[in-house]
DNA sequence: AATGAATGAGGGTTCATTCAT
DNA sequence: CATGAATGAACCCTCATTCAT
């Protein structure tokens, strides 16, 4: 009677604490730089109790990822819901990905700068997540531009790239305590964006050598 | 009078043909997952052969990076040497910054991801070089500013790093071989960056919490 | 009197099952390269589970062992029990051992590869058993011998570790749903080693360096 | 001038060393229960310097089988040569495997009973050895069954399982020093067998349940 | 009777680096 | 200049085992 399962909760309690832990460590000293020993010591676990909680430091670095990017595409989802106004979820988009990146500044950066760590099936399993964010992002600009002009597909793709660099550039630079708040800076970046956004048209197009559209990119920010 | 050293140019030589060789290396597996053996094997020098050239692994990627480094710096300071127009100047920074990433991707890549490799004097010696670069971009920026507006520092801060960010993230997702050529892309990223900067003003000023004073804001965006 | 320990029946099951499937599992990798996790996984067990049964690793080893020496020397007595003839012993050891091995080939690989991974007690305890098993089978050599000519210790001991050796190498070949019958290839095993015992006398004592004396020499094998 | 590689042979000799440490460790504790450390120690090198000399600790055990198994098959070759009376080629075949045995008897140990520990293409290039050594063996009872009796495939693929199985057996008790020598221990056991193998005939033939010819068994020993 | 959680010890392997030649 | 040989330190991971529950 009363509360079920406690134990399970317990567990997934302090697996959320090592996952946190853990992306503090990766975040500041790199994926290959830390030693499993690095987190055994961190977090008081012994060794081999570690892995308990993960079958290998990969899978580790995974978790990392796929918690956050699941948080990131929940969060955006529900934001999104009910507005209808391009701009408006332009704007929403550019300041909950920033508000994240603020709030887990330490998985953030292992997101953004650990993809690469990543092999196989991790890999492609996060490629999906990262490639399903990208989609929602080109989708907004795609409603943006079809709104106020052309919705040229090469320039939505590096304007989506574009975007995402200004954003997750932060990870080197903007440091939450220090720096301007994150609503101000969200609010910078978007304007920034914006602006240039909707001026830009097909710049530069009578420069290109490469006559053949592309395509949506595979890419999601970079497979 | 007799020949100019011919033994220290085919060392020059080779060293810098190692230098390129490891960084694409590096690019391409990360520093700390490349083992000296990987850079052995993949130059058909022995291992121990390796350490006449450098003092240790460290110092290896300090000099790939130094090496572009200052190559981007010179070629900078030479393009814009007597170009006077804020925005001519601007336009030329990103054109510069972006040919050199493509032409060098390999080594850039290192630079913009490997930054936290390097540790004690190595790390300072960078650091001074990347400030040198950014001071010339925010000195650019400022002066485009002052042509067309006001120049708070904390937007010109901002403004510099999501340039940098555009750009640097293009390491993540562009291919010269495959995506638009480079003078596009380098002119829509400008174009872009360039039209939200000059209407950007001191956008989301009234949401920040941080008190200091930022200068006489200029009209709203959205009037 | 009452109800005959119903539990302790249940127990006793559980324990055989666990020793049967941990037979297979340790003939199929070996000893040293099974993990007592495979045999929980297989047995669906828990790890801690187990070690209601065994004390250790070890204790597990040996109870297969000697739960399967017990049986073949039970066998092996009832089998010989009013049986006379010594050819007709000897057929009947053969068999016996041959006929068990095909029964329970995975205990029966572990019995003869994994003797050695015994140490201690354990390891003494299973090389007394194995004893009394080889003096049968030297009791019925001897018989053999004394009825058809001179039974020389040396010769015998040869013998009858030849013997051992026809018969326990079979667990590196014979497989009882593949080969010949049991039967088959025990009459043919039988036939192989009385046909050679028989007329093998003290064969090539000349050639031995071994001072020590052998008794009165029969007739040489090629007379 | 002079000798030539020196350096060669010098490394050729000290892995031959090693190779020769290693099977005496692992005929003595068994493969999967001998650590690196373990060589290390014994050999006086550097745990890491081991791998100077071999790839990993199972390329370490196929080094042993393999480098026994040429000896073998080279010194049985040369000794068969020009003999052509089928016993006496039946005679040499034993005399070589044991003495082989007794010289060598820890790589020999290792040879016999850490098969299994191989895996993939070490297993199976040892298993193409085996099945070369094999088929000398069949070959060699079938001339003696051509010269004596009937040649049934059944027959002499079980009484080579049976003639391999007495000699390989020896590991488990044969101690050179301590037992009779290895020309009599040869000589008892080829006697033993040929005996019965002369006069075993079809045995047992008319109790065998499954009608259909074997056909040449693909395993060596036992692959 | 059974298990989830945890651990110390040790496994095989790789690493950056050195040094005699 | 260049290398073959060697090493100490550290890596990730698995092991048999225990103990509170």
């Amino acid at each position: 009677m009363g509360q079920a399962a406690p134990v399970s909760t317990n567990h997934q309690e302090k697996l959320e604490r090592l996952l946190e832990l853990s992306a503090e460590i990766f975040a500041d000293k790199g994926y290959h730089n830390t030693s499993i020993r690095d987190i055994a010591r961190a977090s008081g676990v012994s060794l081999a109790g570690l892995y308990y909680y993960f079958r290998s430091k990969e899978e580790l670095l995974f978790r990392i990822q796929e918690r956050l990017l699941r948080t990131v595409l929940d969060d955006l989802r529900r934001r999104l819901d009910d507005v209808h106004d391009p701009r408006e979820r332009l704007r929403i988009f550019v300041h909950s990905h920033l508000r994240v990146f603020a709030q887990r500044r330490p998985a953030m950066k292992v997101l953004v700068h650990e993809y690469d760590s990543l092999t196989g099936e991790h890999r492609e399993h996060i490629r999906a997540l990262r490639h399903e964010y990208m989609e929602t992002c080109l989708g907004i600009l795609r409603d943006v531009r079809r709104f106020c002009g052309s919705g040229d597909a090469v320039v939505l793709r590096v304007a989506a790239f574009a975007l995402f660099g200004m954003m997750n550039w932060t990870y080197t630079w903007y440091r939450p305590e220090q720096d301007v708040s994150v609503e101000r800076l969200a609010e910078q970046l978007y304007r920034l964006f914006l602006g240039g956004f909707l001026r830009s048209g097909d710049a530069g197009r009578h420069l290109d050598r490469c006559a053949e559209p592309l395509g949506p990119g595979d890419a999601p920010w970079r497979s």
